[in-house]
DNA sequence: GCCCAGGAGCCCG
DNA sequence: CGGGCTCATGGG
């Protein structure tokens, strides 16, 4: 099989195994009162655009349970907003995310993001060349590949391919790659053989991400990863 | 007590 | 350019 029939196989096999993930989860427009990220819905309004691209930084490295709950209590705060979060003081802001961790580097990294988005609005970013637009986000203090990525595609719907340590693990697993590949040579392999499509993006990094809790999360890895038998 | 979670920056050779 | 260190809570 070649990798291109392989990687989309992977990926016709994890869908049916788990179904529709419908990433990324975003609390719902008319929610105020009890906010939750729902998973399944559109990011239709702006709001709910950033709420995407704060969750992005405040789940770095962390559970998506503890950083939910950091998102709520932005949310509950009101500041699920750029200005707001400019105004509030850091400390401040630490203590409203702490659930997630790292707080005091993530309260700096949503300050950054804020005032790079005043400066680039989200509408701005979408209208952008696909590459520019990558490199600005790279730009900022706090958004690294993964982080850039994720904003790319369930945010500003750009067809980027999300890499994560698990696609890694995943992929070295299933001989794809050696353990040495990096962060670009693993979107090359998926961007070079799959079509630009960035609903099934959504759906493949969603799916590997579960398809790690269940197989990959303790060692040995991929054990009892059911792909290792059929994908040859 | 240990390990790990939907990473990134910085420093150092 | 790559490896090691730091940031930190909460659940298993």
């Amino acid at each position: 099989m070649t990798k291109e029939n392989k990687l989309l196989e992977i990926y016709n096999m994890l869908l049916k195994e788990y179904g529709p993930q419908g990433w990324w989860p975003v609390t719902p427009r008319t929610c105020n009162i009890d906010p939750k990220p729902i998973y399944g819905l559109k990011a239709s309004s702006e709001k709910q655009k950033l709420e995407i691209i704060f969750g992005a930084v405040v789940v770095q490295n962390t559970a998506w349970k503890n950083a939910e709950k950091a998102i709520i209590n932005l949310y509950k705060n009101d500041l699920i907003d750029i200005n707001n979060i400019i105004k509030i003081d850091n400390e401040k802001l630490s203590s409203i995310i702490k659930s997630a961790g790292y707080y005091n580097e993530k309260a700096k990294k949503l300050k950054n993001v804020s005032l790079f988005l005043k400066k680039y609005p989200i509408k701005v970013l979408q209208k952008m060349d696909l590459k520019k637009a990558r490199e600005l986000l790279l730009s900022v203090n706090g958004i690294g590949p993964e982080t850039a990525d994720s904003i790319m595609l369930y945010t500003l719907e750009k067809p980027i391919f999300v890499v994560d340590a698990y696609t890694k693990r995943i992929l070295v697993g299933l001989n794809l790659i050696e353990d040495d590949a990096s962060y670009d040579e693993i979107q090359d392999l998926f961007m070079k053989n799959l079509k630009l499509d960035v609903k099934m993006f959504k759906e493949y990094h969603a799916l590997l991400v579960e398809h790690t809790k269940r197989y990959y999360s303790t060692k040995p890895y991929g054990e009892y990863c059911f792909l290792k038998h059929k994908i040859i």
